[in-house]
DNA sequence: ATTATTCTAAATGGATTCAATATACAAAAT
DNA sequence: ATTTTGTATATTGAATCCATTTAGAATAAT
């Protein structure tokens, strides 16, 4: 083992946890639509002051979560089916984009490290408790697949784009573990032939099926809610 | 070269206005690559607090211009070839799904402000002096082509690349005027056709063509540099 | 009763202050 | 001479403080 680094929490700032925790609170739909989060009120529930909070809001302001009004504050602007629709195409764009531009850079510890994660995700019991570490499997599979990619800003804006994604949960995703899995095992298929026309193609469609996935699945729950 | 002090007028919302000019500064070229950007020192030059340089440093990260590592500060990078590459790229990808998605939704209004901006342009002398008034009219017109577009975030995605882009002045862009105006008319065109795939096209190859140009005149502009 | 207006309390933007941490530099040891 | 250790300083992160602006309530006017 030749990696001592501390974690990320340990690192972290506390702007940063401040912020971890907003993102939390607002994508659990604690907020109704257009109203205000007063920063002295967050920062006593949280046990801070209010200079972490204003930081914090600034960021989430770029990922959308909140739009920040001159001397007004910030008001919180939860997500809607629009904005799902939104968050994932735009992925399927700029991953798709992200990760042709990757595959020549990609090293073969790298496909080591995806066939790794593949295998893990097989291995895995389709029960809830297992879903959580499917997610992060997945976010990371997905990650490692567009390390390659040289360019610096998409990184940054694909990453605020999984920011503003709410964790939707298990029952949702167990449905389709199996369809998932078929496509991360042709994607690899396709980094390892270094295809990356067909690369990007595969990446886009599984994007936009998920999206579809998860937009049946919000509408199914609002019609229950009713 | 000694006085960066904001001029005593435009105070009026003190974050925008050292955002602004620290970018102002940053694109400029007056960091070294890899140069860190001392707060207090930047506080003093523009005559604020840091406070607000801090907002603004958050803000110019979004942009790419600077990294902020954990209590080691701002690290400003400043943009290169690449870099333009990867902005072009970006706004040609954003840009065209954004006019896609914008031209059913485009009113009337819309229509004649487009015909105003191109007669405007048209009728510019190609001088120095005008340049500047041909690249606010050029971002109108692009701005009001993907207004219709009812997408929250990638209007802010755009606008984040659209600052990210050095001001590169009047020799350039007067050799390709006509070019442009050509393209602008043609997008207008079918905007009035309402033809949504072929406006997407026309505005990516505008885009990457732009791109090229630039390209061509900075590398032209380094070797002359040497 | 409804609309204007004035006044008070609350909230934000920005400055200042303090504490924690990283960097730079000097001294010591190999 | 080069590396290591220790210390002083510079710089950031976070708390507190202050001034200006906004929101809301109470009062006055139509």
């Amino acid at each position: 083992m030749d990696n001592y680094r501390l974690s990320e929490q340990d690192r972290a700032t506390l702007q940063y946890r401040v912020t971890t925790k907003l993102r939390e609170v607002i994508l659990r739909g604690e907020f109704e639509d257009g109203e205000r989060l007063v920063q002295e009120e967050w920062a006593e529930k949280l046990g801070v002051s209010r200079m972490p909070i204003r930081e914090a809001l600034k960021q989430l302001e770029v990922e959308g979560l909140v739009r920040i009004e001159p001397r007004r504050g910030a008001i919180v602007t939860p997500i809607s089916v629009e904005d799902i629709e939104e968050i994932y195409q735009l992925r399927a764009l700029l991953e798709g984009e992200a990760v042709e531009k990757s595959l020549p850079n990609l090293s073969k510890e790298h496909i080591e490290d995806l066939e790794n994660i593949c295998e893990q995700m097989k291995d895995l019991e389709v029960n809830e408790h297992s879903v959580a570490e499917f997610m992060r499997l997945n976010e990371n599979f997905h990650k490692i697949l567009y390390e390659g990619c040289t360019w610096r800003r998409i990184h940054g804006l694909i990453e605020t784009l999984w920011k503003g994604i709410p964790p939707y949960t298990p029952s949702l995703l167990t449905n389709h573990l199996d369809e998932s899995h078929q496509e991360h095992r042709l994607m690899l298929e396709y980094v390892k032939q270094n295809e990356s026309e067909k690369l990007k193609e595969v990446v886009q469609k599984h994007i936009l099926r998920t999206r579809d996935n998860l937009i049946k699945y919000v509408v199914k729950s609002k019609k229950q809610e009713s």
